[in-house]
Order: structure tokens, then sequence, then C-alpha cells
DNA sequence: ATCCGGTGCA
DNA sequence: TGCACGGGAT
């Protein structure tokens, strides 16, 4: 089976087996475009304590976060991890919010996606994973967002080396797909959900996995 | 003890 | 290529 069909194989029996996702939880794309800051290499249940104390607090907006002293932010976010430098992140994407589209993040998408994605990866704190992560799911431009659960799942299917570049394993999943927001949306979608459930870090729970089909 | 929707810096 | 950043859940 080629590369294509197979993935495809794979995005179909997921969806099958687990339904659609409905990602990315939040209320807002302002709210999703912060939650994706916060989430960097942390359980996303922390993610939504550290959410629901700005929320608490009505500082979910652009302007309120901007506004609020690095100290009291530190002390909101703090369930996040990483506390002190995701207050630095949020606040270099805000000072990139305010000055690139006047708070407002609708404005972003005045750009093209090409010219966009370098000037968001351009703020100190947003790597290739947030950067997409934000044009996808906050601003519904189709670029493909892969992570270490995508990393993980592919090469215990033998299809790539484990510390594969960024880039190359997003080529992959371009190359081999429509290029169409909602499947890039869901395809990731589904990826964490079967990293969580099953393909685990120390010992992938194999024989139950949505996935197992294609193993080999 | 181990892991988590990563990133920047030496 | 290593390493710091960090609280919370299992």
């Amino acid at each position: 089976m080629n590369n294509s069909k197979k993935l495809i194989g794979m995005y179909e029996a997921m969806l099958d087996t687990l339904g659609p996702s409905h990602w990315w939880p939040g209320d807002s794309p302002f709210e999703i475009a912060i939650g994706a800051i916060l989430t960097q290499n942390t359980n996303w249940k922390n993610v939504e304590k550290a959410i629901g104390n700005l929320k608490e607090h009505n500082l979910l907006t652009p302007q309120a976060l901007y506004a609020l002293d690095s100290d009291k932010l530190a002390e909101l976010i703090r369930p996040a991890g990483y506390y002190n430098i995701k207050t630095r992140r949020i606040r270099n994407f805000l000072s990139f919010l305010k000055s690139e589209a006047e708070f407002d993040l609708l404005q972003l998408k005045n750009h093209s996606l090409d010219e966009l994605r370098p000037k968001i990866l351009a703020v100190n704190g947003i790597g290739p994973e947030t950067a997409d992560s934000i044009l996808l799911y906050a601003l519904d431009f189709p670029t493909f967002v892969v992570d270490a659960y995508t990393a993980r799942m592919m090469n215990r299917h033998g299809l790539v080396h484990e510390d594969i570049d960024y880039h190359e394993l997003q080529a992959l999943f371009v190359d081999a797909l429509p290029e169409n927001v909602s499947v890039y949306n869901e395809y990731h979608a589904l990826i964490v959900r079967v990293g969580k459930d099953w393909c685990k870090k120390k010992k992938g729970l194999c024989e139950s996995c949505p996935l197992q089909p294609f193993l080999d």
C-alpha cells in the first residue's frame, strides 16, 4: 500500500472507531491561541485550570491580558507549569498581536498563510507546532499540525525515524492528504487522542488500538 | 517515578 | 546535541 493510501486509511480507521473530535476546545480564536502556548509540553488538564483562572478574572481578552502585570499573569497560569517562561511567551504573542493586528486575531486572516506563518514563527516562544496550531485551529488556515504523538505513532508503524524533523514529518501528511482544513483539523486531533489512550510513551496498547490493523 | 497538544539557548 | 523550564495527575 502506498503512503497516501495508508495515511488516509489510518485516518478513516480512527474516525470510524473514535468519532469526530470537535477540536480545538475553546470559546474563541484568542482562547485557542493562548491554549496553544499554555499546552506546550503540558497536559491539557493543567491548561484547563490555567484558562479557567483567566476566565474567572475576565482576563481572556488580548487587551486585558496585555494590561496585566507579569507577576499576576504568572500566578494565574501557574497550574499549566513553566509559568514564568509561558508568561513571557504570552506577552510576546500579545505584543505581536497588538502591533500586527490591533489586538484582533481575525485581522491576521488578511494575510496569506505563506506570509503569516513566518511572522508568527518569529515570535519568541512560538515554534512550528504552536504556530501551526494557532493557524489551523484559531484561524482556519490549511496547515497540518504534527507533534510528539505523531512522531511516536508513525515511528511505531515503521514509517519514520523517531526524531524526524518537524517539517519533514509534516510534509508526509501534506503530500498524502487533500489540502482541506477539516481533514487537517480532525486528523491531528485523532492522533492526539490515540497517542493519549493507546500509543503511550512507555508501552503502546497496540492490541486494542484503532490503528492495530495498520501494524505491518 | 514518569509523563505531558514544545521551545530557545549554550 | 544537551538542557532548563514546572505543576498536576497516575
